[in-house]
DNA sequence: CGAAGAGACGACAGCGCTGTCAAGTTGTCG
DNA sequence: CGACAACTTGACAGCGCTGTCGTCTCTTCG
């Protein structure tokens, strides 16, 4: 073991506040706060002396002070679900990024979808904690209780893939049945009739709607759903695995597999492994997502690409815009495009 | 597309304080405070009073005005590097659970390990936001700078399977050097001789430790370590696959390859797969950190688990103790307990 | 050149809590 | 039963900012 590198502790003065650069620049503490939130009416020439005298004195306002006294917190809040934890790192990612680019903070809270006091939960955290806006990820953003509880809380709020969009709710989404139908439709012209479909929860709007596009292709193409072929899953490699298992056992198997999730996808290859069927020659496996999990799989998983990061850094910009006054006609929330990737996970049918 | 659901909008009274909880109970503000934070000196009766009148109003204390009158925020940081994202769902799992049972809330912020402002940045952090703690992932925790400005800014904090630890820095972590010896000891056992290690980043203290383990491993046994056997990866499936790839085409390849994570041998087996070699048959590949990256990847990969969802209980039931004046000796930080978890992934040399 | 309007800036009062300290109340013990 | 300690409670002053509003200095234009 090796000794820890020293460390150097600097020496503690005491914390600047605004009255030590108000101070130091000659000015009222107001002008000082004028400066620091870019309101208008200070001098070039004040604002220049102002802003000399926070950064020689390294001055960061506080922030409990300032929403104490303020409408602003600077702060956000993330609410999710285990569930959408696949999602969660890219979505984190983005959100921290233009946080950080905006000067804001986040607060992340998990919420339980089937608690029956998860509107109670958010609507304490919105009442205590003073943030400027929340994020809300699926299946959360499809939550009747927290939207209502976040509604009573006037606190404005981003919905990440709801089901149901409306103009009144601001959201960020890419179109999800125009991706389930597209990759829907390539399964059938690669030639597959029987395919299956793995559901995600119920509860989860977004998962629905993949459903609706894969059955619209299906319709379209006059080709017509077994129900023996669809499935509910939970989005878990697990489930996967498990009716990947029953649907290849299957008299009559189908020779291609729609999962709503890539984990659950995951879970239909291990499965056509267990058998051993060979992916893509014996069966078409297909996601959505683009998780690591499409990644790492073998064969790579033919999956949908959500740019969730965008999304994220969408839904900050959109409520900062929001917490500052007006914002611009469509700035921040609203529809992003979704990619097709495809990998080796399908091809022809057998 | 089916209609929302319709959603019922409270009409909004106006949110209680403090006042209004005193007034209904008919004492001071003060007393009010004294009740809410279980602050001794007040008589059963009386607060007994209060508690019903503050269920009665749904009051729920004001954060910001509580910690800028206050000295504690009920407020938690974490640190993060997108390098420990993989870490990150199971550890903010675990941290918001406890944190949720506390009353505490999460502010969470990424930092780049390579940046050279970072101190500074978590600096800022610390000054602005009062928060009660942070908690610190690798590589992070093992971050000169990071450590320095925590330091100067007397905010506790928590290292999260850091390098070096000593007396003076509450950390948890599980013993990395023993975890990494167990599972090499055990492909010795099996008779591996020729063993490659894939390295994680040379900034990650934690993945040294692990590379530690393994040399004492090999040593103890007196199985000499081919430099060409040892590479560098950087955690990512994308490396584990080049290198994976390499390590394949040498003319006297390793019998087995030992991950320094779970991404980087998912990466190893795909190289396999792409070479037409079985695994464990031909090759055996271990992992470490137990992602679901190993329970995806086919054959499922045998690797360390690290209880990472306690540690992040630990972690905060430590910080939440030392804010709350003293802690009992030995109260949350420390050691965890590790666990080899035997998949389909390793076996005896070809 | 004077009146009116706009731009710059400061004084001051809180935001909703907690810490301090002093006053009032009850209990204890010789 | 009185003196003193221990327990209860409240008044009040901030915590470090921002919002409001008033004052004063420039412009601008008839």
């Amino acid at each position: 073991m090796k000794s820890p590198p020293p460390r150097i502790v600097a020496s503690q003065s005491p914390r600047p506040k605004i009255d030590d650069v108000a101070a130091r620049a000659g000015v009222s503490i107001k002008t000082v706060s004028r400066v620091l939130n870019d309101e208008p009416n200070v001098r070039a020439e004040t604002r220049a002396r102002v802003k000399e005298a926070v950064a020689a004195l390294n001055y960061q306002p506080d922030f409990s002070a300032r929403s104490l006294a303020g409408r602003r917190s600077y702060m956000l809040g993330l609410l999710y679900d285990t569930v959408s934890e696949g999602y969660l790192n890219k979505l984190q990612r983005g959100i921290l990024e233009t946080c950080g680019e905006l000067g804001y903070h986040l607060l992340v809270e998990r919420c339980d979808n089937e608690d029956v006091d998860a509107g109670r939960r958010v609507s304490g955290i919105a009442a205590r904690t003073r943030v400027d806006g929340f994020i809300v990820t699926p299946p959360l953003s499809d939550n009747a209780d927290i939207l209502a509880a976040l509604d009573a809380a006037r606190t404005p709020y981003v919905l990440v893939e709801p089901a149901y969009t409306s103009d009144a709710t601001p959201w960020v989404d890419i179109d999800g049945v125009a991706a389930a139908d597209m990759l829907t439709t390539r399964l059938i012209d690669l030639g597959h009739r029987r395919i299956a479909f793995i559901k995600g929860l119920e509860s989860h709007g977004a998962a629905l709607l993949r459903f609706d596009g894969f059955n619209a292709a299906l319709s379209r193409a006059g080709v017509e759903v077994d129900p023996a072929l669809v499935k509910q899953g939970d989005f878990t490699f697990a489930t996967g695995l498990t009716i990947g298992r029953g649907l290849l056992a299957l008299a009559e198997r189908p020779t291609a597999v729609f999962a709503a999730n890539d984990d659950m996808a995951a879970g239909v290859i291990a499965a056509a492994s267990e058998v051993g069927l060979q992916v893509p020659t014996d069966l078409s496996v297909v996601g959505f997502d683009d998780s690591l999990a499409a990644e790492i799989v073998t064969p790579q998983l033919t999956t949908v690409r959500q740019p969730i990061e965008e999304m994220g850094r969408a839904a900050v910009a959109f409520l900062v815009a929001a917490s500052r006054g007006r914002l611009e006609e469509g700035d921040g929330a609203g529809r992003h495009a979704f990619e097709i990737v495809v990998r080796k996970s399908d091809g022809p049918p057998p």
